[in-house]
RNA sequence: GGUGGGGUUCCCGAGCGGUCAAAGGGAACAGACUGUAAAUCUGUCGGCGAAGCCUUCGGAGGUUCAAAUCCUCCCCCCACCA
């Protein structure tokens, strides 16, 4: 079984080009291969997890991934299946950026000694001249075709339109394919479904600056089975910087993975084995809940290491009630199964001193303060639909004022909802 | 540069002098049902210690007892023309 048949059973093809040639060409030894990364933002986020396992499996079978930062591309903003331009950067906004992401890409790939590659477009776009870049590259582009690509249709049919810096997207990416050809045989270009213009306009360039078949892959674009785009929620986008997405919360939103998605996500966010993952399609709710726990126990792992992810594990346990992990569940997985400790260091908390509550604090205004409302509206709007618990215990009037009789084990426990907590731990 | 059409609360989108904190839908939140799932039904959905008041309809002025709605200037977007 080649990689690419590996990528394909856990679901991460959507297509490709030359399918028998780029089947030969895997076969006949490592590749070097690559994928671009954005760096529109300082952290990566749930969206951006398929390219990155993608490329884990790739060094995992024993070629050569190279993840590429866009620090140029990104001073120019990909427009492609985008319906609005983007916002355009500064340099230093995107050089601070490209730095925080290639931390996190190292926790999914070993960078050590050249097993992969960690570059940055900047490297060669920003010294590009316009006059040789049209003359050497700009030729080999027909602006007829450019204009029927899917990946700009959407703009250009639409009322805001395209501007010429993003048509010019397209020519950058292309270019650092070629780039990445000529610096490191690069020869297989992957990214999401919505690049597929851009990974062509690449492979094309190759052929036609170099006389050589470069390859693409697209992968899907993940949606959950209720339709939404993979890793939103109200909040935003689900991170994996630890300091916007804490890993509790990282793991709380795997854990409310839809029932149909679990398999299926195992398969793509997990290294766990296919031959386990497929026995999961088969469960349903209690089994199905478990292994939902093994899906958010393992993806937390990946992202923010053994530890954060048992505390969450037991700080869900902790909230939700204890699950014992059968042994036969996924096995592979390295989930705690046996005896574990609840503990709830990992659920949200904040810090008050004694006084603080000398007087009562209403509270309305404290599940404002402890960010389970957004406002006070809203917090007497959560008490007053009998969505506000004090310890556990529902809270019948917006009048309600925490006091020091509120105080259990040093603690109260707030709780929005069936399932935000937050814990208010007292000091001295 | 000319002509025409636009910019409304998180998003889409009605409103076109008072009854507008602004219809409807989506998202979201809460309740019921459950399994921290989905679907469904119900309620909520600018801010304020909730009384009434305050701030919102691209920006700045103006008319009026009263402006998202009328007038002036400006900014931005789109279409067609040049």
């Amino acid at each position: 079984m080649n990689v690419i048949d590996i990528l394909t059973e856990r679901g991460f093809v959507e297509a490709r080009t030359h399918q028998a040639e780029l089947d030969a060409y895997i076969q006949e030894g490592p590749v070097t291969c690559y994928v671009g990364f954005d760096p529109t933002a300082s952290s990566l986020h749930i969206g951006h997890l398929v390219p990155i396992m993608a490329l884990a499996h790739m060094q995992r079978a024993g070629h050569r991934p190279i993840a590429l930062v866009g620090g140029g591309t990104g001073l120019v903003g990909d427009p492609s299946g985008k319906t609005e331009m983007r916002q355009i950067l500064s340099i230093k906004e995107i050089d601070h950026n490209a730095v925080a992401l290639k931390g996190q890409l190292s926790r999914f790939i070993d960078f050590a000694s050249q097993r992969a590659l960690l570059l940055n477009n900047a490297e060669w776009l920003t010294r590009l001249e316009y006059i040789p870049f049209l003359r050497d590259i700009g030729r080999h582009f027909s602006v007829n075709r450019m204009i029927k690509a899917e990946s700009y249709r959407m703009r250009i049919d639409s009322d805001e339109g395209l501007s010429f810096i993003e048509f010019n997207y397209m020519l950058l990416q292309a270019y650092d394919f070629l780039e990445l050809y000529d610096r490191h045989g690069c020869r297989l270009q992957m990214g999401g479904s919505d690049q597929w213009g851009n990974i062509v306009a690449g492979i094309d360039l190759v052929r036609k600056a170099r006389k050589q078949t470069a390859f693409g892959l697209t992968f899907p674009l993940i949606t959950t089975s209720s339709g939404a785009k993979m890793g939103k929620t109200a909040a935003g986008a689900v991170w994996l910087d630890a300091e916007r997405t804490t890993p509790y919360g990282y793991y709380q939103y795997w854990i409310n993975t839809d029932d149909q998605d679990v398999a299926r996500f195992l398969a793509l966010y997990t290294f766990l084995p296919m031959s386990e993952v497929r026995a999961v399609a088969q469960m349903a709710g209690a089994d199905l809940n478990c292994a939902k726990a093994v899906l958010a126990f393992e993806t937390t792992q990946l992202v923010h290491g053994r530890e954060q992810a048992t505390q969450a594990f037991q700080g869900a346990a902790a909230m939700f009630g204890a699950r014992a992990i059968p042994a036969d569940m996924l096995p592979s997985s390295s989930i705690p199964r046996l005896g574990n400790p609840s503990t709830d260091a990992a659920v949200p908390q904040s810090f008050w001193k004694l006084h603080d509550l000398a007087s009562g604090v209403p509270l309305f205004k404290a599940l404002q303060m402890v960010g389970l409302a957004n406002s006070g509206g809203a917090a007497r709007r959560l008490i007053e639909q009998g969505g506000a618990y004090v310890n556990g215990n529902r809270v019948e009037t917006t009048e309600y004022v925490l006091t020091a009789r509120d105080i259990q084990d040093q603690e109260i426990l707030l709780r929005s909802g069936k399932k935000k907590f937050h814990k208010i731990v007292f000091r001295t």
